[in-house]
DNA sequence: ATTCAATGAATAGGCGTTCAATCAGTCCGC
DNA sequence: GCGGACTGATTGAACGCCTATTCATTGAAT
């Protein structure tokens, strides 16, 4: 194509690109209201269709089928992580501990937040295929790589006891993924502030030199 | 029915009875090995009958249905743990700390035999229906009991600082499972035994009094 | 007049489940 | 022994249902 060079703001192209970026958010949340519902098997594009107001055919044009529509599901709640934790930690300071307790309550945050996304991420994800797969794996370490960073710094200054910090940082994100895998067995006896309060403890008790 | 009292071994009952406990295992193996490879939803009964070397039909003679097949091998993984994990415990004598560490070791080291159909356990147990997530739920925290009992009797004995110890337990079972769930990640670096080691270290030093 | 978003009926294929038919032992009267 | 019911295991083609995807058509904006 290449038509137009510098196109003006508010200009056709722009107007297009929003009203792509509407439609595909419509989509995304039906489909995510629905897989939250019934998990992916059980959604069909119809029923997506009719939750997001608009015809089956629609979805066609703006995703390249029902498997591409789960890949942007997934792949939008874990962006919710990548984005919030590593803000948290930068935001707390210097201290590796502050950075650890805020990250981890943050990441917890996120997690009680969208607890049925993050559960259809956890369930659905080996649908994928081995690129949908690789990008999922690449987010999720991306999100918790700041653990990693503050471990270290803190075995660096004598904080922490040596210990390996990937083991640690791999713990913290699956007491995280703990509180939405099994909210039904933890959350019956702790609210969220008790359950971040309480790994917490246990997390950092096991560092501390 | 109630047609022969005290029937002698190797009666026609007696073999009936053992044919249906083989029947039943082909199928519950053909269909793990598919499942494994394939997931619930991609599993086709006449997949299962041609893997189990029968016809479909006959897998309806054992099984009320797909769902059916699901839920028994599910439990069938589940009932590994349930039946090592205790008795590895109470094998390891009387203190807490050797029994938190010979209950772990074994529970890794079932997830590690069985990842795959552990793995399976963990994505399809929501496909179950009410009934079916209860029996897994109940098998689990048969499971991981052991290790509260144990943390409550450490903490008693003041070898333990007072932590909650079913959060505890949690978080040994958490990370059991992550051995299974992220070992794309953790297997890359440690072997079992190794992750084992550190993650015992880890967990024991969190809770020491 | 042209472009392109939007529709939704029709297509095509897959699969769980059923069931009438077949097969293989077991029992019993002779 | 022996043949002929009888019982229960086994088969697999056929049925019925469901849904992802397509595409000829319509509608609206420029």
């Amino acid at each position: 194509m290449l038509s137009r060079v510098s196109s003006p703001v508010g200009s056709r192209e722009a107007r297009a690109e929003a009203r792509v970026e509407t439609r595909r958010r419509q989509i995304l949340d039906a489909a995510t209201r629905i897989m939250i519902r019934t998990g992916y098997h059980e959604m069909s594009m119809q029923a997506v269709a009719e939750d997001a107001g608009m015809s089956v055919g629609l979805i066609y044009q703006y995703f390249g089928g029902k498997q591409e529509v789960l890949r942007a599901v997934i792949v939008d709640i874990l962006d919710a992580f990548r984005a919030e934790v590593p803000a948290a930690m930068s935001a707390a300071g210097d201290d590796p501990q502050a950075q650890l307790a805020a990250g981890f309550a943050a990441f917890c945050a996120v997690i009680d937040e969208k607890r049925a996304g993050a559960l259809l991420a956890y369930r659905e994800s080996q649908t994928l295929d081995a690129a949908g797969q690789a990008e999922i794996i690449r987010l999720e370490q991306e999100t918790i790589d700041p653990f990693r960073a503050a471990v270290e710094a803190g075995i660096a200054s004598g904080v922490f006891r040596p210990v390996p910090a990937d083991l640690v940082a791999h713990n913290l994100k699956l007491a995280a993924h703990g509180w939405a895998l099994k909210h039904w067995d933890v959350g019956a006896r702790l609210d969220l502030a008790a359950y971040v309060q309480a790994e917490l403890d246990l997390h950092l008790a096991a560092i501390r030199a």
